[in-house]
DNA sequence: GGCCAGGACACCA
DNA sequence: TGGTGTCATGGC
């Protein structure tokens, strides 16, 4: 559960990003995610739910768990198409069963198919050497990183970029590293804190940012933050 | 029946 | 470097 703190130094952006961190947590509470039961489960999950809703993930992790494929060594052994349609549900299955199979290739070529192996080392080279892996994206590098490793690596979504560009404090040409950085930058390194404000920017966004005009009635905004 | 969802990548100019 | 097409299912 994250628990507040108290910032020393703090500047004009990290009050702004705490100032909307505090509103959604006080909206919504502490949200525990990721949604799964096992660090692998995240692993699996971020590379499923690339631009597909979570619902159609679950189910597909559910079919994974029935066949008993939610493992490294399980899904290092099954056939590809097996894992194909095995995940049917998630969209893309052709593209994410070859995906998930890159992953645990590569996990046991360099680090014994084990995630605490992989986990060990330093997160900073850890998360250059994911993005190498065919499959893994930034989100979904820094999903893993922050959600199955516990490593302070923010997270940035459609979700984030959309919500903290209608807030002001980005700009919609902004990249992904860019996006990054204003919460890397401006955010003390605590896991709590990234995982939970991540959740909650999902979380309400869900609710208030799918339909243009943006976050009408979201309250975030400096201006109008009581809730 | 159209739109959207917690991306990533190949290809092209 | 930036824009575009492709991958696909399921809920609303």
């Amino acid at each position: 559960m994250y628990q507040p703190l108290q910032l020393e130094n703090s500047t004009g952006k990290s009050e702004e990003l705490l100032s909307v961190f505090a509103a959604l947590l006080e909206r919504y509470g502490n949200l525990h995610w990721w949604p799964a039961e096992t660090p692998f489960e995240v692993c699996v999950g971020a590379i499923l739910t690339q631009n597909t809703n979570w619902g159609n993930v679950e189910k597909a992790i559910v079919n994974l768990k029935q066949a008993g494929l939610l493992s490294a060594a399980a899904l290092h052994r099954v056939p590809v198409d097996a894992l194909a349609q095995a995940i049917r549900p998630a969209g893309f299955f052709n593209v994410k069963s070859a995906r998930l199979k890159d992953f645990v290739n590569w996990l046991f070529e360099r680090h014994d198919g084990r995630l605490d192996v992989m986990f060990a080392g330093d997160w900073h080279e850890l998360r250059e050497e994911l993005l190498k892996v065919r499959g893994i994206g930034r989100e979904t590098c820094d999903s893993i990183l922050l959600y199955a490793g516990n490593k302070p690596s923010f997270v940035v979504d459609a979700y984030t970029k959309r919500l903290f560009a209608h807030l002001g404090l980005v700009s919609e040409k902004d990249d992904y590293e860019g996006v990054r950085a204003l919460f890397m930058d401006n955010l003390p390194a605590d896991v709590a804190l990234f995982n939970e404000y991540h959740a909650l920017i999902v979380r309400h966004c869900k609710e208030h940012c799918r339909k243009r005009p943006l976050c009408s009635g979201c309250s975030l905004h400096l201006s109008c933050k009581s809730l």
